[in-house]
DNA sequence: TGTACATCAGTGAACGCGCGTTCACTGATGTAC
DNA sequence: TGTACATCAGTGAACGCGCGTTCACTGATGTAC
């Protein structure tokens, strides 16, 4: 009944998945064994070089995953009339779904990012980046008086607050609904705070300049 | 003459010292062996037992390391009469100095945020809430109209972007100086647009409602 | 100061274990005629 | 449709290796008297 073919992906799909699993059970991806993938997914060791040379390139197909993900997810504009606000709590929302529903792969991305091998963090670098530029063109829409350059830096620093976010939200524990929903708040509170400076920035010619004030007076 | 007290702090150090330089070859700090620590300090493995009872305690040993040196830091307090401005640059400045000068301690401790175990995640989380709570309390001087729960949102936010500047930082190659400078440049900017925003924040009293525009026009 | 004993950082041999990788294989699926 | 051959995903035995950890030890440093 299955064809070669599909049995081959299937068995492709397990060694990825128990990997996933594994990382997600507590494991840094680094110190996951071969073996105990191929164990876990339930082949043979010597199976697993069917599909890839070795475990970097499994780590590299999963961030593949992760950049289809992205574009298809990216691929809806933001051509509505919603206020900023709601644009803040919707994204905001739709981010924290995804974390939630890949935590597995979204914890191995978040640790590759900073401890994987060069072609890794390369490769996670590149979506990273794919997806600065996206949310860079949703500020095109959203705060139009933004300069190009500004809007990179925009985008830069709301990626810098989700993915800090991502970390915290991934360190919890799973019966922490409560806390889920304070950080989601806190993290709504950061964006409001980005883009109150974002819009401030498209209306202003010059940049900041104020003075920074003594706290309780007594000179020194 | 060597003290024996003296003669195990060195071996001490050097057990460390060994550890985070492997680090900083390009190792993940979770697949380096107590063997190869105990044989690039110069000892038998055996030894290292003397001072540590496994790996995962010579990482909480770095922790304090690092809670000492942050804590060192953050004792001037910052009642200058610099412009938010000058403030922005002395601190990038100071914190990317810090960073190169401790370059493999910084990547260990940006590995193991997201990829080290429960009790040493959690220990950094604590090191990293005091940075966060200190750069607050800085805020109160710089920017003193913001209420303390604004303080906290934007000290995550601005924290948030240090982070992320550092895992960047770290990933460069060490020929970088071009590049270096300009991600200093690109921090300053986003600190900038933070604190446009806090500095907003700190004035207004309704949070943002500004609406939406589209861009190309074209309903839909 | 000198002696006798205690402490303990570092040694070296040994262990069992899981690791990545090799190799020749098997047998079901796929293809050519 | 039937037969003969090719492909190739998965098998199972075997390898040498570095791993963490144990143990009894050595000999320099420290302490008591």
């Amino acid at each position: 009944m299955a064809s070669r073919a599909e049995q081959k992906a299937r068995t492709r799909n397990a060694l990825i998945n128990s990997w996933l699993r594994i990382i997600g059970g507590g494991a840094n991806f680094a110190s996951v064994s071969l073996r105990e993938v191929a164990k876990t997914a339930g082949v043979v060791p010597t199976s697993f070089y069917r599909h890839f040379g070795d475990m970097d390139e499994l780590g590299l197909a999963v961030i593949d995953q992760l950049g289809l993900d992205l574009r298809r997810m990216m691929r809806g504009s933001f051509e509505t009339d919603e206020s900023l606000d709601d644009v803040i709590h919707h994204s905001v929302d739709a981010y924290q779904q995804y974390v939630l529903d890949n935590a597995d792969l979204v914890l191995f991305v978040d640790q590759a990012r900073t401890g994987g091998a060069a072609s890794l963090r390369a490769a996670i670098g590149d979506e990273l980046e794919f997806f600065s530029t996206r949310i860079a063109g949703a500020l095109r829409e959203v705060v139009p008086g933004l300069k190009p350059a500004d809007r990179d830096t925009v985008a830069q620093l709301i990626l810098a607050a989700l993915l800090n976010n991502t970390t915290t939200l991934l360190a919890l524990p799973s019966n922490s609904d409560t806390r889920r929903d304070e950080l989601k708040d806190e993290l709504v509170r950061k964006m409001q705070v980005i883009m109150l400076g974002a819009v401030q920035l498209s209306a202003t010619k010059p940049p900041v300049r104020k003075r920074a004030t003594r706290a309780r007076g007594s000179a020194k």
